[in-house]
RNA sequence: GGCGGCGUAGCCAAGUGGUAAGGCAGAGGUCUGCAAAACCUUUAUUCAUCGGUUCGAUUCCGAUCGCCGCCUCCA
């Protein structure tokens, strides 16, 4: 039974889709003008391990995962540049899913571009105004608060108890709008050289949140089971989804909201106004690979902040490869006919704790653990000599299982060696068998050189790629 | 000011009213020609501090100290 922090209701739930076997999710994704932190990752991963995690709970999980390029920072450079503004964002696009990819993530079923639904926004906009729920003002349209009572049951703000000035946007009032809280749906531009878009409402471009309530009930209904992300849209990016959605419908928008929690580095969040921020590109170009930086983002339950140090990217560094020997010896492990019955137990154990902690609001730190506990009796096994044929099938299953949800075993190399090698491999074989240990080692340095790493075992010698 | 989170070994951290998961790093050992990998042993009488409730608290309550976040573009 899985059960998670309901933002919206502030407890523990069980979860239960609107339809039976089936979830529909949304989750924010970036804006594409730059290159995302691997904050933004963080909650994109566990982005991914949500919606991997519903299927192997056999949910048929349909995800849209939206690639902001509204973006007034946008709009103007490829007005500027005199191209449209896919042209513009296209290779961001790019290589947000090259980063998206090596990460380990799976695509979103649905990874719609808000531009491409500047219709759908306007048809929302004009039912908020015929119903009264936005107003038009000096050629804007803003939404009126004060005609959806519920607003702030996501983020539990309360307007009253704000401190004056502790928020600059919303005691400026520089657009004459009838309530402090009104947020922008249409902004007007001026007819000419501005870039924005034609509506029934004046030529203009969308407000900041109007994209997400478009895109989510376009592709989900205007009714959905979960909707997630990063712990800042929570406000007022969230909580605006649901005034336009559910003032515009009269419906529940989203059944289930998630907030991933931020990064911190030694301690201080990672933030763009603060500056310390690393792309995953800073991390991969140092060095460390994407299966370990995934690793790490992961090693903490979403719910709770991580606390990012490079000692820590280190030590997954070596825990991923542990992971992934771990694999390969067990492919390589001899073993006899049958099953032990402890080492069968020991497998059972494990898959029912790594469900259980992820039944658990998804924690995956003790999810990991589960996985550990295995690999290390397993290891004892296998150092034995006493894992048996079954038993081997029931742990390569179980590590199948694990990775459909996590990603973090690597993909299976299945490219072989190159004859050239493989004859400095025999060679280097042959020279040990003489005792000539100077040209072995050479051999074994000279191949590391070139990123394959020789094991000797009691089996023959084990390669792997670095 | 409003709302929220956190403080557990060198590091990252899970967790519970009944006496501290897991990973990394460290130390010693087994195996090996040497490595590597793997294994074994070892690393918190203690969970920020001080009180309280309790037979018993790291876990509940209160206070104190410290840290962080949202309320403003960021996941």
């Amino acid at each position: 039974m899985l059960r998670f922090h309901n933002t919206l209701s502030r407890q523990l739930e069980e979860f239960r889709p609107l339809e039976d076997g089936k979830v529909r999710m949304y989750i924010c994704g970036p804006t594409v003008w730059n290159f995302a932190h691997i904050g933004n990752f963080r909650t994109f991963i566990f982005g991914d391990v949500l919606r991997r995690y519903l299927k192997f709970k056999g949910f048929e999980v349909k995800h849209v995962f939206n690639l902001t390029d509204i973006d007034d920072r946008i709009i103007n450079e490829a007005a500027k540049q005199n191209i449209s503004i896919d042209d513009f964002t296209a290779p961001f696009v790019q290589y947000f899913w090259e980063d998206f990819d090596a990460l380990g993530n799976e695509r979103p079923e649905v990874t719609p571009h808000a531009t491409h639904h500047i219709g759908e926004m306007i048809d929302i906009i004009a039912k908020l105004l015929e119903n009264g729920h936005a107003y038009e003002s000096e050629g804007s349209i803003y939404y009126r608060i004060t005609a959806f009572p519920e607003y702030g049951k996501l983020s539990k703000i309360s307007f009253s108890g704000n401190k004056a000035g502790g928020s600059e946007r919303i005691d400026t009032d520089k657009y004459d709008k009838e309530d402090a809280r009104d947020f922008a749906l249409w902004k007007l531009v001026g007819e000419g050289e501005e870039p924005g878009w034609d509506a029934p409402f004046g030529r203009g471009r969308p407000g900041w949140h109007i994209e997400c309530s478009a895109m989510s009930m376009k592709y989900l209904g205007e009714t959905f089971d979960l909707h997630a992300g990063g712990m800042d849209l929570q406000f007022p990016h969230h909580e605006n989804e649901i005034a336009q959605s559910e003032g515009a419908t009269g419906k529940l928008f989203a059944k289930y909201w998630i907030h991933s929690e931020f990064l911190k580095i030694d301690d201080v969040t990672m933030s763009k106004s603060k500056g310390n921020f690393f792309t995953f590109r800073d991390l991969r170009d140092q060095g460390y690979s994407p299966l370990a930086i995934r690793y790490l983002l992961l090693s903490v339950p979403y719910s709770k902040q991580l606390n990012f140090t490079f000692e820590g990217l280190q030590g997954a560094e070596s825990t991923v490869e542990r992971l992934r020997n771990f694999r390969s010896l067990l492919g390589d492990a001899r073993t006899g006919e049958g099953s032990d019955s402890a080492v069968a137990a020991a497998i059972t154990t494990s898959l029912s704790e790594f469900e259980a902690a992820m039944d658990d609001d998804f924690n995956t730190a003790a999810a990991l653990a589960a996985i550990h506990n295995l690999v290390r009796e397993i290891n004892v096994v296998m150092a034995d000599g006493r894992l048996l044929a079954d038993d081997r099938n029931a742990v390569l299953a179980a590590v199948v299982k694990f990775d459909s949800v996590l990603g973090i075993f690597g993909a299976f190399d299945t490219r072989g060696l190159d004859s050239e090698i493989e004859a400095l491999v025999e060679e280097r074989q042959e020279a040990r068998r003489q005792r000539n240990f100077g040209r072995s080692d050479e051999i074994r340095d000279l191949l590391a050189e070139r990123g394959i790493l020789l094991e000797d075992t009691k089996n023959g010698v084990r390669w792997k790629r670095k």
